[in-house]
DNA sequence: TGACAGGGGGTGT
DNA sequence: ACACCCCCTGTC
């Protein structure tokens, strides 16, 4: 029996809450690192989701941001939306407090990425994501999380590019899924970890939500007592998955920025952690998603100009 | 066009 | 320090 026909998605609308902003922007805003949900079309927009939502994006001819839904799902936009995007008003202006006065570098990288906010991602599925980061580039991130979706996320009522669209499985779904299953999506040794994470989980009812409601100390030491997640992984999941600014992950490219930028070279990840708590102070992990984005488009930038 | 290294947003031992 | 898995990318 063929799948029933998607229901209409609605038109599409500005949300207000965003201010205008550019295509490089956008893409660094929910494919730049902090997100693996997020792909292109067959007309060029930007389709992802979390949860049960789903959605695409684009920005009009002004710059402004608008997004269409399935209609079903219109009357939770664009509370959610807002929300998932960082752009809350207790969010706003925020970079202000960032010690850019006295670092002209950080200046740099603010000026670089004007806009540029923490995502606010649901806490499992963070998680889950940052489970599949280790010795991972971004667009296998993305794939690994397209297959787990695939394969082991209930579909939602409506299709992208012609294909049904899942959600990611959740922790629960996770647990009932063998660790060989896990495997064939492509999460090579990760798989243990999300296999055992997942058998935890479920063992341990009100666990995750305990935790991310915990002080942020607490809540990073529970994180890393879960197979497959370190201090790096822990501060990913309560940045982008909780919406703690003072998580500071250092993963490789902060670990060059701050040798390269900052003068630390041989510094060891826990030692860079500690500068850039002391010196960026308590939104350190705001301060940390710009200096992460400077870092990978000025790499970026060279690798092109070294190409003859 | 097709192999073939090399290395990748870490964690665990 | 290394192994862990194995896909992506650049290169020949």
């Amino acid at each position: 029996m063929p799948p029933s026909p998607a229901p209409g998605w609605t038109a599409w609308a500005v949300l207000p809450s965003a201010p205008p902003t550019r295509p490089d922007l956008l893409a660094e805003q929910i494919d730049g690192g902090q997100a693996f949900r997020w792909q292109r079309d067959d007309a060029g927009n930007w389709v992802g989701g979390w949860n049960d939502l789903a959605l695409r994006l684009r920005l009009d001819p002004h710059g402004r941001l608008t997004y269409s839904a399935p209609v079903a799902l219109q009357p939770r936009l664009p509370a959610a939306l807002t929300t998932y995007l960082g752009l809350d008003p207790a969010n706003s202006g925020l970079t202000d407090a960032l010690p850019w006065r006295s670092d002209a570098h950080l200046a740099d990288c603010l000026e670089a990425f004007p806009g540029l906010r923490i995502l606010r991602q649901p806490f499992g599925e963070t998680l889950l994501g940052f489970l599949c980061s280790a010795t991972k580039q971004i667009v296998q991130i993305k794939q690994m999380m397209a297959l787990l979706a695939r394969r082991h996320g209930a579909p939602l009522d409506f299709a992208v590019n012609g294909e049904p669209w899942h959600r990611l499985p959740t922790w629960a779904e996770l647990a009932q899924t063998s660790e060989a299953d896990l495997r064939a999506c492509l999460l090579g040794f990760r798989a243990r970890y999300i296999h055992q994470t997942a058998r935890f989980l479920a063992a341990n009812p009100g666990w995750l939500e305990a935790t991310e409601q915990a002080p942020y100390a607490e809540a990073k030491e529970r994180l890393c007592s879960l197979s497959g997640v370190g201090e790096k992984v822990a501060d990913c999941v309560l940045l982008f998955g909780a919406g703690r600014l003072e998580a500071f992950p250092v993963d490789t490219w902060i670990l060059k920025a701050l040798a390269r930028r900052y003068g630390l070279d041989g510094w060891k990840p826990g030692q860079v952690a500690q500068f850039g708590r002391a010196h960026f102070g308590p939104l350190a992990g705001l301060a940390q998603q710009y200096l992460f984005a400077y870092e990978r488009r000025a790499a970026s930038e060279s690798s092109r100009q070294g190409k003859k």
